[in-house]
RNA sequence: GGUCCGUUCAUCUAAGGGUUAGGAUUCAAGAUUUUCAUUCUUGCCAUAGGGGUUCGAAUCCCCUACGGACUACCA
């Protein structure tokens, strides 16, 4: 087998989409896996579509992610350039090659007189194609004189060059994936493989690029399948049959309800990220959010990716990057839409989250303490963190869970607080405040054997003095246990909480 | 409309003719926790429908239904 070569190919039309994400990661696994490499090529063929930012947004995303590229258009590499407008001379002497070899023509239609077309056929309530049966009747180096092809080609008249499909032929694709799919050449029509522009159209100029970059896989999403017999035949047309790659197209990422490819809309409408990072479109302004900045964590956006349409077949989920190297296999791929999972996404950025250190996280977390204008020991934070990371599943919701250990509750849970402060609990509260003020070690253990000593002498129950005192230290009820928090927030803190409580 | 692709719990999926159809997420219940969460245990929930082939079908074939992609001088 030839060096595995593939290829990753966005047009630079805005943010990459995680389905493209998606697709990128295969690419990355399969080259890793073999050994082969991975290539980031930019087709941005269509000047009008062309958005700003949007190539230099998807190279920040892959580092983020920690897909590396072995070539490409920021690294470049031994098939530079990596960027389709900056390879566009090449591509017409292998158009002009297949006019000379009778597999293209010239054609003069203009946007209106196909337009036209279409009208007048859907008129009769069929559908116009630029096809054999077709290309007899319109206007192009077939149906005119040599001459007259002559003088507009020299008068500068616009004109495209279509791909000539062979009539009635069987073409076949074999796919990775789907296994063999056959469409007969009439169904396909004449292509556009070079515009008016001088721009060739995707259709050339990734076959040109995917050969002389020496692609052995594409492996690309299901939305490209029905071109897919248009690629067998121009490779079929260049003569480059024997190093066609192999494809592999794979199922699309649907919307998490209904039906449907996932689109950008979804993510706002349904409150998740569409997108490995933020993006602000330069022309409306409009803001779509980002995993990164949604706090998921890139190697759990590459592991809930990766089980999305595939799966290595045991029952493990959690994998790192280099175990999905080493199990990912195209033959694992399902073959049906996956759809998007929100839930699991969480649950998959849970995991990643308790399974970081306590440290790591006390940076992420000390961010968003120096944000809300607040400071503590490096060590105090650690410790936090380890007390609350099994609850959450971002860092963001850290605060939610910990802030009563940097500040004293603003306000206190009134259900909780309906509920669980008695008549006598005031009184229970002053004999605590009395008793924690009279330990001279304010230690988890002393704490503990105190509370429960008094609950014991007056025949308390514990949750008739724990609760209190838990709204009073954090607000409400949850969080961990309560000694500790006692013991970390300190005997005067302690003491001031519950003064405040009582004096509320 | 046409062409192509697809269809196993709510969701991601396993089971390459023979299993009580398995796992994970979600949800629910119980245990633990003096709170909340975690954790643990348990439970609920699926082969789209109909025909074949076969001793035997989620698995192979056909039809139907449903879903999706494509149908531009966009990728």
């Amino acid at each position: 087998m030839n060096k595995v070569r593939v290829r990753f190919a966005p047009s630079p039309t805005g943010p990459l989409h995680i389905g493209g994400v998606r697709t990128a990661l295969y690419n990355y696994l399969f080259a890793r896996k073999h050994g082969g490499d991975m290539i980031l090529r930019i087709e941005d063929t269509d000047q009008t579509r062309f958005v700003p930012g949007a190539e230099a947004y998807i190279i920040e995303a892959f580092a983020w992610l920690g897909i590396k590229f072995d070539e490409g258009v920021h690294i470049g590499g031994p098939c530079a350039p990596y960027r389709q407008s900056d390879r566009k001379p090449m591509y017409r002497e292998y158009a002009d090659r297949l006019i000379a070899d009778g597999w293209a023509y010239y054609a003069f239609d203009t946007p209106e007189d196909l337009d036209a077309k279409r009208k007048e056929y859907e008129a009769e309530k069929k559908t116009f194609q630029y096809d054999a049966s077709t290309r007899g009747m319109m206007c192009n180096s077939l149906t005119l004189p040599d001459m007259e092809v002559q003088q507009r080609l020299n008068g500068g008249t616009p004109y495209v060059i279509r791909f000539k499909f062979p009539a009635n032929t069987e073409i076949r694709v074999d796919d990775l994936i789907r296994g063999e799919v056959t469409v007969n050449s009439d169904l396909l029509d004449d292509k556009v493989l070079f515009k008016s522009d001088g721009m060739p159209t995707y259709h050339l100029a990734n076959i040109v690029d995917d050969h002389t970059m020496e692609i052995s896989h594409v492996i690309r999403g299901e939305e490209w399948l029905p071109s897919a017999p248009l690629h067998v035949m121009l490779y079929k047309a260049f003569g480059w049959e024997s190093t066609m790659p192999q494809f592999a197209h794979l199922p699309l990422l649907l919307k998490p309800d209904g039906n449907g490819k996932l689109s950008k809309r979804d993510g706002d409408r349904l409150g998740f990220p569409v997108f490995p990072l933020q993006w602000a479109d330069p022309a409306t302004k409009e803001v779509s959010s980002g995993y990164r900045e949604s706090g998921y964590f890139p190697e759990a956006v590459v592991n809930m990716l990766a089980l999305l349409g595939w799966n290595p077949g045991i029952d493990q989920e959690l994998f790192n990057i280099d175990e999905l190297v080493e199990l990912f296999s195209l033959d694992r791929i399902s073959k049906s839409g996956a759809k998007f999972d929100l839930k699991k996404a969480h649950w998959f950025n849970h995991e990643y989250l308790i399974a970081k250190s306590d440290e790591e996280l006390a940076k992420l977390f000390a961010e968003i303490l120096q944000e809300k204008g607040l400071s503590a020991d490096f060590g105090y934070i650690i410790e936090v963190c380890g007390l609350v990371k099994d609850r959450v599943n971002f860092v963001s919701e850290m605060w939610g869970q910990a802030s009563f250990f940097f500040v004293a509750p603003q306000s206190y849970d009134e259900e909780v607080m309906k509920k669980r402060w008695k008549e006598n609990t005031p009184d229970i509260m002053r004999d605590v405040k009395s008793i924690l003020n009279g330990l001279t070690d304010f230690s988890e253990q002393n704490i503990h054997d105190a509370l429960h000593a008094y609950s014991e002498e007056k025949g308390l129950g514990l949750g008739q003095i724990m609760i209190p005192l838990r709204i009073a230290l954090v607000g409400g009820t949850y969080g961990p246990d309560l000694q500790v928090i006692a013991h970390m927030l300190g005997k005067n803190e302690v003491l001031n909480r519950i003064d405040k409580i009582l004096t509320k």
